[in-house]
DNA sequence: GTCTATATACTGATAGAC
DNA sequence: GTCTATCAGTATATAGAC
């Protein structure tokens, strides 16, 4: 593994083999990484080890890849509502929306950004490895602190309340994340059904369970 | 895999090697199924694979009755206060309290079990190690079906209320669930300071982050 | 760029000593 | 009941043909 001889930048271009890495993606979904083998990615590319080895060092750069797309794509998601006029409240649940529409729209890539934040503290990675690891759940970090960030602002304007914000904001997020457990699309599902769905979800992250009546 | 001869009752005996089904607990807990070997588990008790074997057939087998000890230990987490004179409302929210507080105290068994809903739909089993993953997941679902019942109780009763309570069932069960992903007992915690933090995440769930003002 | 070997290592599971 | 070999299967990664 840990070689003398330390190669420079990762074969895997920028411009990203796209295929390769939705096919990398749902495999990572639906066996986990390790009983993913680097043959089960090539055959759902209709391909061998070899086109997979030319862009990618090792699995587990395949599998950091993945992670950062689907990163990348959770940011995408919610950047256009984070900042704008409305009160904190009112944002804050157009990125719950829009994180919980990314989840069942990429579930694979978030299925796999889960994985990886269980895989946080595995061992059995290079230095190198470690080092993106350490990069991906930095960039894990910001995105939560870009809720608690808007959450808190909420607070401010008097349109958030919550007993712990930061704590809050992991059940909410939890909540979310948890989708990629249980949702999956089902056949002649809309992007109206998805909003339904997701609507649902964020309603009760925002109302609670509780009858206001108590 | 799978032979011919289909051998009888798996080794286990339902005294259950506590010390064991532990060490295997922490191994999953902290590399997953796949990336734990049985060697690991065997490091683990300070012995050797044949002391695994002895009791189990299989790393299958092994890791299905730590999911299974697991769910026994959050059906008996939540029975005691599933029934009661309280409203729904409040027999549901203390069934989430001891929930939240079940999943840090056994965060390694808590945690197989989320890999074990994971694996539901993974294939490489034998027909009888799917027999006993539909066991599993019948058991995960009747506890899911508990929380709704008395969610639907607290509809009735006015306690509880939910654009759907299904739904808000498993958000709700997601945001708990997701702790055994951040969650890590801090040096020199007591169980106050768990009771603390469960009180504001299952507040959070109860009540919501939006200002009642709206 | 992609394929076909192939080296190398690991691990699940078994057999049999003690 | 636990340990020490040991086998067999599989998977990562490489080398080199095309």
């Amino acid at each position: 593994m840990a070689r003398g001889t330390l190669r420079e930048a990762p074969r895997s271009d920028k411009n990203g083999n796209a295929e390769l890495l939705q096919a990398a993606a749902e495999c990572f979904m639906e066996q986990g990484f390790h009983a993913t083998s680097i043959d089960d990615v090539a055959r759902r590319l209709g391909a061998t080890k070899g086109r997979v080895y030319h862009y990618y060092r090792s699995k587990t750069d395949l599998f950091f890849d993945v992670h950062r797309e689907g990163m990348r794509r959770n940011f995408e998601a919610v950047r256009p509502v984070v900042r704008g006029p409305d009160k904190g409240g009112v944002r804050l649940r157009a990125m719950f929306l829009r994180h919980a529409l990314s989840m069942m729209e990429n579930l694979a890539f978030e299925t796999v950004v889960v994985q990886g934040v269980h895989m946080h503290r595995l061992a059995a990675t290079t230095p190198e490895q470690r080092r993106v690891l350490n990069e991906l759940m930095t960039i894990r970090n910001d995105f939560e602190a870009l809720f608690k960030s808007v959450a808190y602002e909420g607070v401010e304007d008097g349109s958030i309340k919550a007993p712990d914000v930061s704590i809050a904001i992991k059940a909410a997020l939890g909540a979310l994340n948890w989708i990629c457990i249980w949702y999956r699309p089902r056949t002649g599902e809309t992007e109206d059904d998805r909003l339904i769905l997701a609507e649902k979800i964020v309603d009760t992250i925002m109302h609670g369970l509780a009858a206001e009546a108590e």
